[in-house]
DNA sequence: CGTATGACAACAA
DNA sequence: ATTGTTGCCATAC
């Protein structure tokens, strides 16, 4: 693999659990912005051989979207992470970059619903 | 080498 | 909120 699938890939196998983040913010943290498309096809390679297995599930696109055709699995992952996820999309997801933010549950923002 | 495609993103209407 | 357009970059043909 190259320099860029190097850095993109250290970026997401430093991904913690219950901490989702965005393409866009994934290139952008490896040092590369604006290749947000080279971060989703080194995801659809993941285990393949050619990198890593990959915590594909705590990446979504920019508005909190999950990924299309894995959104039942991706949705049991993230929530067995303690992250909330609604219809298809991660909840907690202020729409634009929601990057490196550890879902965080204060003392249960009871609304979410009702902010 | 030109064109199309894609686990994307930002913006206009 | 949804649908189109444009911009981006790496690949496949």
């Amino acid at each position: 693999m190259d320099a860029r699938t190097r850095d993109v890939v250290a970026v997401l196998v430093a991904l913690a659990p219950g901490e989702v983040t965005t393409y866009g913010d994934v290139a952008a943290t490896a040092g590369h912005p604006r290749q947000q498309r080279l971060v989703g096809r080194i995801l659809s390679l993941g285990g393949t051989g050619v990198v890593p297995e990959l915590p594909w599930w705590r990446v979504v696109n920019a508005a909190g979207r999950l990924v299309p055709g894995h959104e039942r699995e991706q949705a049991a992952l993230l929530r067995a992470e303690g992250v909330a996820v609604s219809d298809r999309r991660v909840v907690d997801a202020p729409v634009g970059r929601f990057s490196r933010r550890p879902v965080d549950r204060r003392s249960e923002t009871p609304g979410r619903s009702a902010p």
